[in-house]
RNA sequence: GCGCCCGUAGCUCAGCUGGAUAGAGUGUUGGCCUCCGAAGCCAAAGGUCGUGAGUUCGAAUCUCGCCGGGCGCGCCA
């Protein structure tokens, strides 16, 4: 419709040129937008104001102008001139009812946008497999998950992935105190633990799960750990010193092959676990990737960016030109102990990406690697990437209150809320719409009593009742002994404003999803549904729709299972089911 | 100090590639169930869009300064 417009509008445009009254070479970016009143019309379009300065003449004079240049258009009904020189147009009532056949046409895969033939990457939550997901996490897993149902309704193809970050010292450190909570379980004494070791409950029961698998064959006497051990941070010692001193004396006492099988217990445990408590919140990962896998792709990528020029070595390290692509300074690639950097790391994961030839690559990142954005994607151009070809999205944290109290959160002191608590309490469903309610670069404050406490006032019921609503008056329907003919209605007769006014809203759907993943803003597709559940809930206490004269009972149950197939579209989109009853 | 994000109604937030009288939810106040689900509807009240300049026909939206809040500036991950 609003394409359609655009065109007319477009002649409307070459007419005014070719009489010489607006410059011929003039290619004005002027727009038709739905109104946001009715009493502007269905849609207003802004071309008379774009063409005023050029045209030296009155915006108002030339929108008349156009008027009366404008080809005939069957589906205009009115035209007036507004404002600073809105051309509003009113469109015929029978041309807004089309959509309902449209949607019924298309069924579920109403809304999808043509196939664009383009491949794309999304990574998101990769959290580190160090504990169980939090809230934190949440909004990644949600954001990301709308995002990419949204980018796949928009054309692209999608593939998820999670980025196991299974090596590095994070990981050291959770094997290291598993083992020491198996320590204890053997019966060794255990008045003392690592202040920057893991401390969580969850550490407890996988120690629990190799002790009753295992006994006690990595059983070593505790004295033999903390000989020779630097203080830890509590005696007045460093603790980073401290956790890595324990964690080579996990080696060595183990040897490789046990130190392995803990750590390994640790990692699948926590994987699976993380696995499960994303599945039970509908987000699901097309690929697992683990950073352990990439052993040889590193040195390939070393070995392309050495061999492009792009590193160099210093202080018996070897850095990468970072600064020559924007970023502020250079970067370490490996350290002058040998070990490659996390970054390193990351560079050879990107390039990894890069050679799978996606066209686009998205990563959803918390807001606290912002500056790590910039060396990244200056690997990315270093490894002959143009500079769109990566996109990062920050998400903000969600400040956690209980009430108006703050809550700390530390993954490493086991003081969170865990993902799997708020799914329980408040139900996957409010919390997948919770989280992608906001706008993911803006800061949210998420107050667990309110979640918990006053999930009916949650917005997701708002949306679920009005397609419960629906189902519930076909219910009522059939009881009735009456069934809904779509052959039998008069579409003509939806002329109220409550149903002129869903059947403009309805119209709209295509172009927000296109705005939205354009946009990267699942949040758009939330508004527009609450927006959708008004006009809806207004319409049924507006007007029967059960009404004895059978073609306008039909023309009305049209219009109301168009939107309730609107409903379970959006609300798939967003991961949220659209229930039939509540 | 430098960089990024944010500041809109009592509270939580939309609106931001410039457009008409700045919106929603919640909270407050008052109405609506002999009628398809009241988890709903209708109405009222509530705003110097942090602040000061600039750009122009027009600024919540773009530019700069300032104030306030968050985050980041490692041979950590």
């Amino acid at each position: 419709m609003k394409t359609q417009l655009h065109q007319t509008f477009n002649h409307a445009l070459s007419a005014l040129q070719d009489q010489g009254i607006v410059p011929a070479d003039l290619s004005p970016n002027f727009k038709i937008e739905h109104s946001r009143d009715k009493k502007f019309g269905d849609f207003a379009c802004n071309l008379a104001m774009t063409i005023a300065k050029p045209a030296k003449r009155n915006p108002r004079e030339l929108a008349q102008l156009i008027i009366d240049n404008l080809p005939a258009d069957n589906s205009i009904d009115k035209l007036e001139i507004a404002g600073p020189g809105f051309i509003n147009i009113f469109v015929k009532a029978e041309s807004q009812s089309q959509i309902i056949d449209d949607i019924f046409a298309k069924g579920k895969d109403f809304g999808q946008q043509p196939d664009n033939g383009k491949k794309l990457q999304l990574e998101f939550v990769s959290a580190n497999p160090t504990g169980p997901l939090h809230v934190g996490h949440g909004r990644g897993a949600a954001y990301g998950a709308a995002l990419a149902s949204l980018l796949k309704a928009a054309g692209w193809q999608v593939t998820r992935e999670y980025y196991v970050n299974d090596a590095g010292r994070q990981m050291d450190i959770l094997a290291a105190s598993v083992w020491l909570r198996y320590l204890s379980l053997c019966g060794e004494p255990d008045d003392t633990f690592p202040s920057n070791g893991y401390k969580g409950d969850y550490v407890w029961d996988i120690a629990a799960t190799l002790h009753r698998t295992e006994g006690d064959k990595y059983r070593h006497p505790i004295a033999d750990v903390y000989s020779d051990m630097p203080a830890d941070e509590p005696e007045g010692g460093d603790k980073e010193l401290h956790i890595d001193a324990l964690v080579n004396k996990a080696k060595t006492l183990l040897g490789e092959v046990d130190y392995k099988a803990v750590f390994d217990t640790g990692l699948d445990t926590i994987r699976d676990n993380i696995r499960d408590d994303l599945k039970a919140f509908g987000v699901e990962f097309d690929n697992w990737f683990s950073e352990r896998s990439l052993a040889p792709q590193i040195e390939h990528s070393l070995k392309a960016l050495a061999e492009g020029g792009h590193s160099y070595e210093k202080d018996g390290a070897i850095w990468f030109r970072s600064s020559d692509y924007g970023d502020e300074k250079d970067r370490v690639l490996v350290r002058d102990n040998g070990q490659g950097t996390y970054f390193a790391s990351d560079i050879a994961y990107h390039h990894n990406k890069l050679e799978r030839g996606y066209d686009k690559l998205i990563n959803i990142w918390g807001a606290d690697h912002h500056g790590y954005v910039p060396r990244v994607n200056a690997a990315l151009q270093a490894l002959g990437a143009d500079n769109e070809k990566l996109s990062v999205l920050l998400v903000q944290f969600a400040i956690l209150y209980r009430g108006t109290e703050k809550v700390q959160m530390s993954t490493r002191s086991g003081q969170f809320v865990t993902l799997k608590e708020l799914r329980e309490e408040v139900g996957s469903d409010a919390a997948r719409f919770f989280y992608v309610m906001r706008k993911s670069e803006q800061h949210m404050d998420f107050d667990l009593e309110l979640a918990k406490s006053q999930s009916n006032d949650n917005p997701v019921y708002y949306i679920q009742y009005a397609h419960a609503r629906i189902a519930s008056v076909m219910r009522q329907l059939e009881e009735k002994g009456l069934e809904w003919q779509r052959d039998a209605a008069d579409l003509s007769l939806l002329n109220s404003e409550h149903e002129q006014s869903l059947l403009n809203h309805l119209g709209r759907y295509n172009e927000t999803i296109q705005k939205a993943a354009a946009q990267y803003e699942p949040h758009q597709i939330a508004y527009y549904l609450k927006d959708l559940a008004t006009g809806l809930h207004s319409y049924y206490n507006a007007h029967a729709w059960l009404v004895d004269e059978v073609e306008l009972r039909n023309a009305r149950l049209s219009l109301i299972l168009a939107c309730q197939q609107v409903f379970q579209n959006g609300l798939s989109l967003l991961g949220v089911s659209a229930p039939e009853k509540m």
